[in-house]
RNA sequence: GCAGGGGUUCCCGAGUGGCCAAAGGGAUCAGACUGUAAAUCUGACGCGAAAGCUUCGGUGGUUCGAAUCCACCCCCCUGCACCA
């Protein structure tokens, strides 16, 4: 079967989804034509991939559900070098094992967003370092390096800063970056004739340098398209959260955090991300808008946006535990949650720790609460005490109760004789579980 | 290498012998107001429950007393030179 859908780049237009592509109309049509190849690279620089690499992977989606083939290139080659593109200083170099290890975490996590099996237009997910790996230096001065300009590449924006700015420079091993990711795209183009890359804007210099190899070596026409980097309204980084970045491992940001996060969204930004990070369609989001715009106080929007990426990213299980912990905390009165619920939040990702009896003795508070990760320093807690707004399991304690800890987690106070759901301030929670 | 400028608490940035844990702004956290928003206002903001303790690139010194003065060292920036 090859039917595609023939309005995605119009849509991916109207979802502001665009940022730069290679010949418009003429890719337009392309893509309309039939289904295409395409790929988007994701280097291994940590063990998850965070938020900002949210976006082209559902670009990658989007593609395939409109019945292109996508390829997911985990970048197990080009991790080890490191891409230089907007970066002020050097990077510092992983070791190979590490590099390898992350790959295939990352593997598994780019693997959720896409079908292997079941479609006509099945994924895949390949590693740059199958090629990349095997390569012989002379082989890739002579059939790679000849290809590229120092001087284009000298000139590109993206590493200017570089070479420009006094006591950082740039070097050759990160120069190089560009010249791997054009042989990764010419590579695909033979293999699979892959004629398409997506990436963030950051990465036009490289996709532009592959569609040139490509031509170079393969003789072939390939196109390039960027997604717009996400910016707040306000001027501040996207995807930071105090704790840091948000990441799509939920072992590292939990299913709640995550939810959590999209539902501070601003006002400002919501739209714009309802149409960047969920599949429902612009008329939807269109109705959703012009409904808050009509009714008075709280929109719908962030809690449609926080539901819908939640699902996406953690299934309908993490989004249900999301919603279970944030009913409780929010919402829900103490003395609705059985022993079982309790048990489940530190499960579904509340924050959490053990206590032990003996240790409350001459522990304050201002250094309990701070080491669990409540505060970042004690003086917050304190700060909070002074103004009632620390609550232990519903009850308001004070800078008094400061060094009576051991009272406040009495064993005979406890929810079932073991639990304590602290809150801090409106927004942080966190389940103590007593062990003598 | 020479000359000049500089390194202050998360960031920017005042401070040139005591009144300095160090102005002001930003960021951050909490309170009020709210919609778990924004804006605004209030408070906190080196560490510590407190007593108190530790900071102003580093090391020594002068002094009753130093972020502030002196010596040496390290690092950054700007010119010039050297090297091409």
């Amino acid at each position: 079967m090859s039917t595609v859908d023939g309005n995605l780049i119009q849509e991916l237009r109207e979802r502001g989804l665009i940022a730069q592509m290679t010949g418009e109309d003429e890719l337009e049509a392309y893509l309309a034509e039939g289904p295409r190849t395409l790929y988007c690279g994701f280097d291994p620089t940590a063990d998850s991939l965070h938020l900002g690499h949210l976006v082209p992977l559902l670009v990658l989606t989007r593609f395939q559900n409109a019945g292109h083939n996508p390829i997911a290139l985990v970048g197990g080659a080009t991790g080890l070098i490191g891409d230089p593109s907007f970066k002020a200083a050097e990077r510092q170099l992983n070791t190979p094992d590490i590099v390898a290890g992350w790959a295939d975490r990352i593997r598994n996590q780019v693997s959720q967003f896409i079908k292997f099996e079941g479609v006509d237009n099945p994924a895949r997910v390949v590693n740059n370092l199958e090629w990349a790996g095997e390569m012989n230096v002379l082989d890739f001065l002579r059939d790679v390096g000849k290809h590229f300009s120092i001087n284009n590449m000298i000139n590109k924006e993206s590493v200017q800063q570089r070479l420009q700015r006094e006591g950082s420079g740039i070097s050759f091993t990160e120069f190089s970056y560009a010249l791997l990711q054009g042989m990764d795209f010419a590579e695909l183009n033979r293999r699979y004739d892959c004629t398409l890359q997506v990436g963030g804007s950051d990465q036009w210099g490289n996709i532009v340098g592959g569609i040139d190899l490509a031509r170079r070596q393969n003789k072939a026409q390939t196109f390039g398209l960027t997604v717009p980097l996400i910016t707040k309204a306000d001027g501040t980084k996207f995807g930071k959260t105090e704790s840091g970045a948000v990441w799509l491992d939920p072992q590292k940001t939990s299913p709640y955090s995550f939810y959590q996060f999209w539902l501070g969204t601003a006002d400002a930004d919501v739209y714009k991300f309802l149409h960047y990070f969920t599949f429902l369609s612009v008329e939807e989001i269109a109705k959703i808008q012009a409904e808050d715009a009509e009714a008075e106080g709280r929109p719908q929007a962030q809690g449609v946006l926080a539901r819908e990426a939640t699902r996406l990213v953690h299934g309908e299980e993490g989004l249900a535990a999301a919603q279970r912990i944030t009913e409780a905390m929010f919402s829900g009165s103490l003395a609705e949650l059985g022993e079982s619920d309790l048990e489940q939040l530190a499960q579904d990702g509340l924050p959490s720790s053990e206590l032990m009896t003996e240790s409350l003795i001459d522990k304050p508070l201002t250094g309990l609460l701070s080491e669990c990760g409540m505060a970042k320093a004690s003086r917050e807690v304190k700060d909070a005490l002074g103004r009632n707004a620390v609550l232990i399991n519903g009850d308001a304690v004070s800078m008094d109760d400061n060094m009576r800890t051991a009272e406040c987690f009495a064993p005979e106070r406890a929810l079932f004789g073991r639990f304590f759901l602290v809150k801090l301030g409106k927004k942080k929670n966190h389940l103590f579980e007593l062990k003598s």
